[in-house]
DNA sequence: CGATAATTGTTGAAGCCTAAAGTATTTTCA
DNA sequence: TGAAAATACTTTAGGCTTCAACAATTATCG
């Protein structure tokens, strides 16, 4: 995804509150400013993720979704059910019906019966699931140091910190419309 | 690999990349907090790709990098080659074909021959492509804009320059490792 | 010039991902 | 209790994505 925004001279008919002139003359900004913050923050994430996807599959020939999962799965030794696993990476329940299929073939994750719902399928790591999840994890934790080692503690802290708003916000307005969309 | 790195003498008068690398080494850093930033930038771009894509879908019935290849032939009215399309869009070659393809198919972009290499293919939005495209840039820059409503116009600024920072050093280390692996 | 190398785009295999429809089970509540 | 709704997962169709191998063309340089 490129850095530059769709460029053009988009009008601001944004809220119906604000005319357009007042809106033009309290903020001389369109959406600009925000559709370049979208578009860094995509090249940001599109350049980490590529970078330890090609490792991870250089290195340990394994992809990123698996990694991830047994990720999820490394810090609930117990085990998970399906869904819990589909919530908590985001994606949808299809998706990991299949990544579970062919971890499970992997030897690298087990189904266990779930003790009192039996529509729920749980699965945990096996032993070697653990084993070759804790050899990436080393490797993959030095990656992601590396890659932001040209910032110092207070801007990592700082990005934490205005991302959290950004979650919020982006949360704000998505509950808003699903709200407004009736469930 | 030790903890006093001998070339640590010269401060931060070096490049990019060393600045970076004894960064790195000389911090007996755990790099949880590098992990955790890495996680929550990446919960934000997909929080927000996913909503875009569903609206994208819903309101216009475009996938997201049908739109995106759009976004950047918008911006190159005279048209752009493949390869650009992919440098630009950060994804593979064999990527982009197919969905020149589709869009071709749909009639929004029309191939033309290179002038002077014919190895090349250019490509450039249709008038179709065009009006389509303006439709879905109006909306598509209000959502974007409404995501990020909740933050004010110092934290956007600061976010843009701390993304800029992030970009900077995931590049440094990105060209150190393709330069050790030999380009 | 002409061999070698680099670049441009295409293809095919493998895998990821979603949305929507379907099945089985559990929960809700009249 | 028992019908209706909700939940958990699977399946399928369509689309995206990469990598690696390939063909065609252009660039490099002895």
């Amino acid at each position: 995804m490129g850095e530059n925004a769709p460029d053009r001279e988009i009008p601001g008919r944004e809220t119906m509150v604000l005319d357009a002139e007042t809106r033009a003359q309290e903020r001389p900004h369109d959406h600009q400013d925000e559709l370049r913050l979208w578009l860094r923050l995509l090249t940001c994430t599109t350049l980490i993720e590529g970078e330890i996807r090609t490792r991870l599959r250089a290195c340990f020939d394994v992809t990123l979704p698996r990694f991830d999962l047994m990720a999820q799965l490394e810090k609930m030794p117990e085990g998970m059910t399906l869904g819990e696993l589909s919530r908590r990476m985001m994606v949808s329940n299809g998706n990991i019906t299949g990544l579970v299929e062919k971890l499970a073939e992997l030897g690298l994750l087990q189904r266990i019966p779930h003790p009192t719902d039996r529509r729920a399928a749980m699965v945990r790591l096996t032993e070697a699931g653990h084993r070759s999840f804790a050899d990436m994890a080393v490797e993959h934790a030095e990656w992601i140091s590396n890659l932001f080692a040209g910032l110092g503690e207070a801007e990592v802290a700082q990005l934490m910190r205005l991302l959290g708003r950004v979650k919020q916000s982006v949360h704000a307005a998505t509950e808003e419309r699903k709200v407004r969309a009736g469930e």
